[in-house]
DNA sequence: AAATTATATCATGATATTATGATATATGCA
DNA sequence: TGCATATATCATAATATCATGATATAATTT
């Protein structure tokens, strides 16, 4: 007896976990604005702690986040970690998510149930 | 004067929140396979209920949340509501996605701090 | 070595998100 | 009209995420 239901909805259950979570790297603004801030050119943290005007401590934090789910790498450099984006087609998702969302932005900062 | 610091920067911080929002939209695992199912085609309430073996309450509340963030939409047939992707870049930027995460897949998934 | 700088980590309280079960609404049918 | 079906909404308890401040580590300078 093979699978019961249906076989590529077990599949799509797999994968769903991980790229929600891929898709909850975006998902806080902080985190948002140092990928895009990165986008331009690899910064170190003391760079995006002022760039933004956030604490080291939230920083360093959502930097953790972002690296484990890939979107950022780090080369250490002397006492300095220098943060990048890890592939350019993230940078497409921005681009393609920026349009999308630009038709109905307005819907979406009303949206309560999240 | 004109922006005291960094004007980019300002400009960023404003869409940061909705384009987070946007993004979080797809951060649960429901909602992503809701979104990654009506990718093939247009579903009632009840066919996605059963298809991904969820409550219907549940289905319910995570349709509101994809309808508000643009998502999907919704056409009333008799008691039936149907739902469909919005927009066919929203399936663009899902298989961005997956290419993406093919490569750290098990890197992501230990993710803790999210 | 001691002090300084840059970054990472961690515990905890605050806040946001989610699941659940109950209930409401709206349509179609007997 | 009364009942069944389909969907939406809501309150609340459970859980997850986040900010903050304190502390740890590690490299550099004096």
């Amino acid at each position: 007896m093979s699978g019961t239901s249906n076989d590529s909805q077990e599949q799509l259950k797999i994968h769903a976990d991980i790229l929600a979570k891929f898709f909850s790297g975006l998902s806080h603004p902080i985190r948002y604005r140092i990928v895009a801030t990165l986008a331009e050119k690899e910064m170190t943290v003391n760079e995006i702690v002022n760039e933004l005007g956030c604490s080291q401590s939230q920083i360093s934090n959502h930097l953790a986040c972002l690296k484990w789910c890939g979107y950022v790498s780090s080369r250490q450099e002397g006492r300095s970690a220098y943060y990048q984006v890890t592939d350019k087609r993230i940078l497409d998702i921005l681009e393609l998510a920026k349009k999308v969302v630009a038709d109905n932005a307005e819907h979406i900062s009303s949206c309560t149930r999240m």
